[in-house]
DNA sequence: ATGCCTTCTGGGAGAAGA
């Protein structure tokens, strides 16, 4: 199974772009976010042709996520059930069951600036993030759990590479930020990606030659409880989608999975006869 | 230590992003 999220800063604006990349990139589950679409607005029409099924997520103008899948699509959440709103929650989570995954696509409030109240409610909202998945795992240790998308943190200082962010002065590599993503891996979950793409960017601001000098920032992630780490066999950061004719400001991260059962691992083991 | 880029709405100029 093939597993990709994307922040698309307008899927309406992306349709070109993402339509080509399904096709070139064949992933099983697709997590989208900032679609900035009502979940009536959504592209369906261009995207179910290609073997999808949808759940959208939107308030319209802002925010807004989205899974796509191939392999099955149930039990649908929207929103987090203790998720904290600005003031009214927002669209930034929606989980569903897929291929046997419980898996999340997530847009991470911004924070705006330190001090700000949204930064604030990006701290309460990785908190409530938190929460639940401490439950979810708590319930069922052996759940394959992937919580997926646009973090908007950079875990460590490799991670920015954007000189406009200043750790002291810049959300998104402030202690708070990076204790609440910690909190999220003492919980359960591993970033699957970093182990296979050590380094690399998955976000450049559009200003300022960022993309062509290189001067980007991790913050998108795919995040698994060890069952779904475990199954983990690559991961690649699509760096190209930042090229060429309005691409948004990032780009896919894509990690693939052998999710054979243990019954059938078991098949594999060495046979002996006699 | 910002909003010289992009998107959205609304039908302008402004908000928001990281």
């Amino acid at each position: 199974m093939r597993l990709a999220t994307w922040n698309v800063n307008s899927v309406i604006a992306r349709v070109p772009r993402l339509v080509d990349w399904l096709g070139a990139t064949r992933p099983d589950v697709v997590c989208l976010q900032e679609t900035k679409c009502t979940a009536d607005a959504f592209p369906y029409d261009e995207v179910r042709p290609l073997g999808y099924e949808v759940a959208a997520h939107g308030d319209g103008r802002w925010n807004g996520v989205a899974l796509l899948s191939r392999v099955g699509l149930t039990d649908v959440t929207r929103g987090l059930s203790n998720e904290p709103g600005f003031p009214a929650p927002e669209a930034r989570a929606i989980g569903a069951t897929v291929g046997g995954i419980r898996v999340w696509s997530l847009y991470v409030p911004n924070g705006r600036a330190l001090e700000d109240p949204h930064y604030y409610y990006k701290l309460e909202w990785l908190s409530a993030l938190q929460q639940y998945t401490a439950d979810a795992l708590a319930g069922d240790p052996d759940l394959a759990l992937a919580l997926v998308g646009d973090f908007n943190i950079a875990p460590t200082d490799a991670d920015n590479g954007d000189p406009a962010v200043v750790p002291g002065f810049s959300t998104h590599v402030s202690q708070p930020e990076r204790d609440a993503f910690a909190a999220l891996e003492s919980a359960g979950l591993t970033d699957v990606v970093r182990p296979l793409v050590p380094g690399g960017f998955t976000y450049w601001d559009y200003k300022r030659l960022r993309f062509p000098k290189n001067e980007g920032m991790r913050i998108d992630f795919i995040l698994g409880s060890h069952a779904f780490s475990n199954a983990v066999t690559g991961a690649t950061i699509h760096r190209n989608e930042r090229k060429g004719e309005a691409p948004s400001d990032h780009v896919p991260v894509v990690v693939d999975l052998d999710l054979t059962s243990p019954e059938e691992e078991d098949d594999d083991r060495p046979m002996i006869f006699g």
